[in-house]
DNA sequence: GTCTATAAATAGATAGAC
DNA sequence: GTCTATCTATTTATAGAC
């Protein structure tokens, strides 16, 4: 609330990577605004409220950011490479991989995903309001790191199927199927308090859950053997 | 444009039930307003906007609703009602279900969900952002419509895993699953334009796959076989 | 019914004192 | 650096003429 921890006495001889005194303000001001912004939209905030959470005169959001527009953007540049940086999908896997631990390797980043949206949910709400409000930055978000995660898990897959380990099946359906899953997970765990949530589990019951699914499914051997007829029954429409 | 189908030679004796005159103008204004509202979100849509967009005064979306709220839930209620109304699950399975078809089953359902959502993509992200923004309509039509999804589909499920026709493991986590693979492809669908979309397929092929993937999973049976050991292997966090 | 005009409140952004 | 005061544009909503 009270924070003047500023240092006037090398005020006049400042290179050019020092940070400034109000350097702590200005990361102040972003951190009650990723919250604002997260919670209601661009448009659902406004620069008032952000001044008000910071503690500060509306004046002093502007000194730091010309426009509104632009701390958007700076949260959004700031949480997508947070995002990119602390989450890193193939350094996480990296070891199951190494060892071909399908399962390792789907679990592992299942959990991690959970984990990082569980212990950061600003990020996913800030995101959605982001693509669906069509800024820049989401669609760079989606074009860059997502695109990477297919085209690595993607490959990952693809070579698994070469050694006859999964079935042939276009590995984007795949990725898209398992993030799917993980993601829908996680944005219900964000967007309802737990009182109202239709399932209660751990991260790591969800993981290992969705990875059974992803590779074994949920049909028994014996169904599996007398499926082939119901699915010719059930292919009029292809 | 120029629609002045109106009724006045009956306005002095109008019954209780019967459409007024501005009835026509009311729902001309409802269906601009939900394409405004599920392109910008509640606070992203003004008053002038809609109004410009139907071609009336804003006096006029006053006259017909009290207030912006009004107009936002009217939009809600009636497309939550569209929603639970056009697309009835069980109705949609019901055949399938008869015949214990458990693929016909998941993939009508997904089939359905993805086509309703192809001809529609105004709902979801409707739903998305009142979600988001906290609407009560949100809250109630997930309480309402999702709730009912997640007892249909996870009775039958439980009723085919006691048949010996699925594995055991909570439905809900099941339906959590699939319905996460279904509803995250329709939402890259709906916020991604096709030149930017990870994976273009018809929605009776992403219907066939994820269903194929929920009930037989991607592992070929061999490596099934010998997945128990890389499952012991990856299992050190439990 | 539909419009013009406008009220009342709030938005983003700036000027200038300290 | 931080504030108070203010400006301008916008937004919701209403009044009253036609």
């Amino acid at each position: 609330m009270s924070k003047q921890i500023s240092t006037p006495t090398e005020n006049s001889f400042v290179p050019h990577g020092a940070r400034m005194a109000g350097e702590e303000r200005r990361e102040q001001i972003l951190r009650v605004a990723v919250s604002l912004f997260s919670n209601n939209g661009f448009r659902g905030t406004t620069t008032k409220e952000i001044a008000q959470a910071a503690g500060v005169s509306e004046a002093m959001v502007f000194r730091h950011f010309a426009t509104k527009e632009e701390l958007y953007a700076a949260i959004l540049d700031h949480k997508a490479c947070k995002g990119s940086g602390s989450f890193e999908p193939e350094q996480m896997a990296a070891e199951a991989i190494k060892r071909k631990d399908d399962r390792g390797v789907f679990e592992s980043l299942a959990l991690g995903a959970l984990n990082h949206h569980e212990q950061d949910p600003e990020f996913q709400r800030l995101l959605l309001y982001s693509a669906l409000e069509k800024h820049k930055l989401a669609q760079m978000f989606f074009d860059g790191f997502v695109r990477k995660v297919y085209d690595f898990l993607g490959g990952y897959i693809r070579e698994r199927q070469r050694e006859g380990a999964l079935l042939e099946m276009d590995p984007a359906i795949v990725v898209r199927g398992f993030i799917g899953m993980v993601m829908h997970h996680s944005l219900n765990n964000n967007l309802w308090d737990p009182k109202h949530r239709l399932l209660n589990i751990s991260n790591e019951a969800a993981a290992k859950h969705f990875t059974d699914i992803l590779l074994n499914g949920i049909a028994t051997p014996s169904a599996k053997r007398s499926g082939k007829r119901a699915r010719q029954d059930s292919s009029r429409n292809t």
